[in-house]
DNA sequence: TGTACATCAGTGAACGCGCGTTCACTGATGTAC
DNA sequence: TGTACATCAGTGAACGCGCGTTCACTGATGTAC
């Protein structure tokens, strides 16, 4: 399972200790990515991969749960750069509102075993719920702003952002549970509960895409 | 952990061997549910909490594997049967789609850990997933009904039915993931996306409630 | 009615494995004087 | 310019644990004669 035999990884120059850091911390992120379980990540498989002793990975980990808890924090900020910088990106209210959503279903199906784990409950119980939180507000604030403008009828928007959410996350995870399945096009499918749940006009939608 | 200290367990009477096994499948169901994990059942444990010796459970089950899969197979049937059964006692068309869709999401969240183990990944790439298809079968023809009675618009059946599933899952999967968190009612927002998705008129469906 | 034997339901010791974690260490590289 | 020493980056042996699985077994109960 030795897959980083690239060169026989000598140690690391003076001051640099940190790249080891850097290199583990990766290589948990692509276990946790193919086995989309934060129980079974086992420290000397990492160590394994990486093509360093276990016990190295305490230099800079405190304990197995610190490793884990690590790669989640760094999946996590990854995702929500991602979708932020696509909101940040587009340019109006409507156009905001689906890169947001898209790119959150692009990231899961490009790291399906990831969006599992932050997903996961046991997790969730552990970790500050900080990101779904973050996720929610801004999801809300996007379809808010689409009423303000007038881009979708006016509503209860905490009700309606939930609706959309819920019917996302099942859509993404239906990929990311059955991936060899011949599944329809994701994208299509959250631009129908966007103008389903949602009420954003097709033309305004078509508009955003173009 | 041994929680079943009711009575010492004494050995079964002749020709009553396979009550053993029932017991084995209880244990098994009840810590799968807990757990939601199939990799982390152990036999040892389902013994521990059976009140055998580890090895006994090779009598009625060939390993690990044997048992985990016959737990599903069972937690799979009990879902099936619960949702047939709910949708046989429906009087119209639009009542059997929301008895069916309601039925799953009560099973759901009173067995949060088996319906993630049913859906997850690592298994459906080795059960066959007659499961879901059966599933996905079923709700189409519900919808289609409702459809050929004109208690619904007539549109693309496996798209609507596809988007109608997801999003349910979706509803239902938030909830087992975070089930600590105070959820807006489960049988309210199935009953939104019956009415947005699949366009089953307010009226019709409060009837069916009712 | 007695007895040998088969069957049934289950046990206990033992195996080798991978795991998280600890501990004392090694050897290269920089720094103080 | 030389040398003692601190620091840094990382190692290897060892621990105790729970695991799946194997093997030879035990002791009660029924059945054939």
């Amino acid at each position: 399972v030795n897959t980083t035999a690239d060169h026989p990884r000598g140690r690391n120059p003076r001051g640099q200790g940190e790249r080891l850091r850097e290199e583990v911390l990766a290589a948990a992120l692509r276990m946790l990515d193919e086995s989309a379980d934060h129980q079974a990540l086992s420290l000397r498989a990492v160590a394994r991969e990486v093509g360093i002793a276990a016990t190295s990975i305490y230099i800079h980990f405190a304990d197995r749960d610190a490793l884990v808890l690590a790669a989640l924090e760094r999946a996590h900020g990854d995702l929500m750069e991602s979708v932020q910088h696509a909101a940040d990106g587009a340019p109006d209210p409507v156009a905001k509102l689906r890169a947001r959503v898209h790119v959150l279903g692009n990231w899961a199906r490009q790291h399906p075993g990831l969006y599992k784990v932050l997903n996961d409950r046991a997790l969730s119980q552990r970790v500050d719920t900080s990101f779904k939180l973050e996720l929610r507000q801004q999801t809300s604030a996007a379809i808010q702003l689409c009423m303000d403008e007038g881009l979708a009828p006016a509503g209860d928007v905490a009700e309606i952002s939930f609706d959309l959410r819920a019917a996302v996350h099942g859509a993404v995870s239906t990929r990311v549970d059955e991936p060899d399945r011949p599944w329809p096009p994701l994208e299509e499918q959250i631009d129908r509960y966007l103008i389903k749940l949602v009420g954003i006009s097709p033309s305004a939608l078509q508009q955003a895409s173009a």
